[in-house]
DNA sequence: ATCCTAACGTGAACAACGTTCACTGTGAAC
DNA sequence: GTTCACAGTGAACGTTGTTCACGTTAGGAT
């Protein structure tokens, strides 16, 4: 019998294997050898699915912080967020996808917040810097997924080529950097500047 | 006859109209005054239509910048950005939609990374910051415009109390104010300290 | 003015999507 | 042994993007 963790689980597998664009409620159906009609059992739509699958995929970001110093929490909850996202192929765009605020969203929020506060800022602007750094985990990621599947199939540096002449040598020196560049550095990279400028509210 | 600027601006009154789940090509087809099969004569497939809506979105953005240090020449780019995405509805999920860098996305991405080699950035990490900038911006928008689709039919603060009794209480201040504050001022605040880590830098 | 050509637009179809629903089958409870 | 609740079916509905053979129309060449 088919239970609600094994269609999710059964989601997340397909995902993997055929990407966003390929989880199709009879997709779906088939890998779990039943027709796309009896996942309305468990689940009222789609969309809804695909938010349990945003919950299960988030498991883990909201554990309980080691002690240290604010920013290197925030730095983990920032990697932890990122291996997440990473765990599974288009898992980026399916949490973006989602705007109901499950669960683990909601606790691993909770715990910046907390965290910020604990470092000297006041709530508002703690909950504004949270979710200024979802956003941009999110879009990174999003990115870097998006990255790793055209670099299968399509030629990324074709289309860079292709935008135009390079014109400007530091333009072009900066594009082909994005590419080249290990996506964990630049990551990194990004997350310390951000938090190198909440450093500078606090004193 | 139809033009293919003519389906641009059509399709972009439609999003106005209807948002982007409701721009449907046989909906478009209708505001032209044509069936369905007509826009194919100017644009392969949607995805190519969405793609010139965009460009055409972010006209502007790339104009050129009036003397200022490279901090004010940065915020005046992220209001740009921001402004050219809010000036459609769902305009910020139709650019995050398309991963072809048009034309104006790149000359804006130009713009900035010369504006921080300027600085005294490598063009590295002048790329790196560019696009953290931009996920930002993107990031934020997004949500804007969600959450005033969502203010008018759905009630986003019960979604907020249905998540969850207020355990902490520095927690919900942090997530009413997300809600209550100005989203411009949330905006510029975020941007603030991501332009205050990059200042860090440069020292 | 007449022809020719190249394009525009149509209408009907195709495959695939999410979703619904009357029904069948099966397994456990009484 | 009967009953009952429910998981699952299969066929359908409405909608989506897209294609294509076919009319139709506009405009330059003669």
């Amino acid at each position: 019998m088919l239970r609600r963790p094994d269609v999710v689980k059964g989601a997340l597998d397909l995902l993997d294997a055929e990407g966003l664009d390929g989880l199709t409620m009879r997709r779906l159906g088939t890998a779990l050898n039943v027709r796309a009609g009896a996942m309305y059992r468990h689940f009222p739509s789609k969309e809804a699915l695909l938010d349990a699958m945003a919950e299960q995929l988030l498991e883990g970001v909201a554990a309980p912080l080691p002690e240290a110093s604010w920013d290197e929490q925030l730095r983990l909850l920032g990697d932890r967020l990122r291996g997440a996202l990473l765990s599974r192929r288009d898992g980026a765009r399916v949490v973006a996808g989602t705007y109901v605020p499950d669960a683990n969203t909601n606790a691993a929020g909770r715990l910046a917040v907390e965290v910020l506060c604990r470092a000297g800022l006041a709530p508002e602007q703690a909950g504004w810097i949270t979710f200024a750094m979802f956003y941009y985990v999110l879009g990174h990621t999003i990115e870097e997924q998006a990255q790793s599947r055209l670099a299968e199939s399509d030629d990324w540096a074709a289309r860079l080529a292709a935008a135009g002449p390079d014109e400007s040598a530091t333009y072009e020196k900066a594009m082909s950097a994005l590419v080249t560049a290990d996506p964990a550095a630049r990551f990194a990279y990004g997350l310390d500047v951000f938090l190198d400028g909440i450093a500078q509210r606090l004193t």
